[in-house]
DNA sequence: GGGAATATTCCC
DNA sequence: GGGAATATTCCC
């Protein structure tokens, strides 16, 4: 899924950046775009946390670098350097950063006159504003199940995504074939 | 309520420190604790944040010094000039400030969708185990929350999700268009 | 690797 | 001021 503002990440375009720089100066020996350009190398990760980190980031720890890889997705392909790959992560496509989304993606602003009440949840309201203890273990059970009906709910939704992701990917890969054979 | 590890916050330190090093050096006209001793004043929110700043902190923004201390709970104490109070931030108590603690202490939220049960969900449970009838109150306020967080998630994945279906439709549109002109 | 707490930024 | 996204840290 796309950013909403159509803008990627600052830590992507940051990251992507600093593969750009590596390649001006004489840094490519600290870190690179592999061969196939696919994905990057960390040759020296000692120099590479203390001289560059700290021009694009508040940090200077690789650790917190990685982190921050894993939060956007990006894998680690080989165990014998310092690797990483990410499908929309490629050298000559800044734009393709757009595709790429943080994997917890906690929802932002909502209308709140959209904000729905069922009817357990009223009830629940109700009896706390009448301090009417008798039915609270009821309540409480109550809003269990539903709590657990809505988390299952969510878990459908959130499959149903990724099927449509994978659709996607494969659609524009398939008019990107067509695009360049025609 | 205090932290569960007996020190007190990052934050917290940083500034009760910050302000004992202003008494150290000619740095009282910048900031310093007010007379009574139980808040403090910043007199040079420029000087304040250019030097003083990034010697505790990752960065030189007043304003984020400003977000935390709203986060701890402070309180802007005059319209005049930038002075902050709060109960628990005293000159020569240090650890006073194990007692303050952000103030959305919000359990985190279940994202990961293999997750079954969310704090809120299991504190609730344990007390309707123990027929501990005090907090009942209190779990239904914390169920109904996380209740409508789960309506809002909801919501916004079917947003998504109808999102993609357009784009689906586009991109089979798009698709049909080549295979028939070519 | 990733969950979660805390920090920083952005925006209303 | 504060909600929420993103970044950094801490810890398993």
């Amino acid at each position: 899924m796309t950013r909403k503002n159509n803008s990627p990440a600052p830590f992507l375009l940051k990251t992507y950046d600093l593969l750009e720089e590596s390649g001006d100066d004489g840094q490519i020996r600290i870190v690179s775009w592999n061969i196939e350009g696919n994905g990057f190398v960390v040759w020296d990760p000692a120099e590479f946390s203390e001289l560059m980190l700290p021009n694009y980031f508040k940090h200077n720890n690789f650790s917190s670098f990685i982190r921050q890889l894993n939060t956007y997705g990006f894998k680690k392909t080989s165990s014998k350097r310092w690797e990483f790959q990410h499908e929309k992560f490629r050298r000559g496509c800044r734009q393709l950063l757009v595709g790429i989304s943080r994997k917890k993606c906690e929802p932002s602003v909502f209308p709140s006159f959209l904000k729905a009440s069922s009817p357990n949840h009223r009830r629940a309201q109700q009896n706390i504003n009448g301090s009417s203890n008798n039915n609270n273990n009821n309540n409480l059970t109550l809003l269990m199940d539903e709590n657990n009906k809505l988390r299952r709910e969510k878990m459908e939704l959130e499959m149903e995504i990724a099927h449509f992701k994978t659709l996607e990917m494969r659609l524009l890969e398939c008019l990107s074939h067509y695009k360049t054979n025609h």
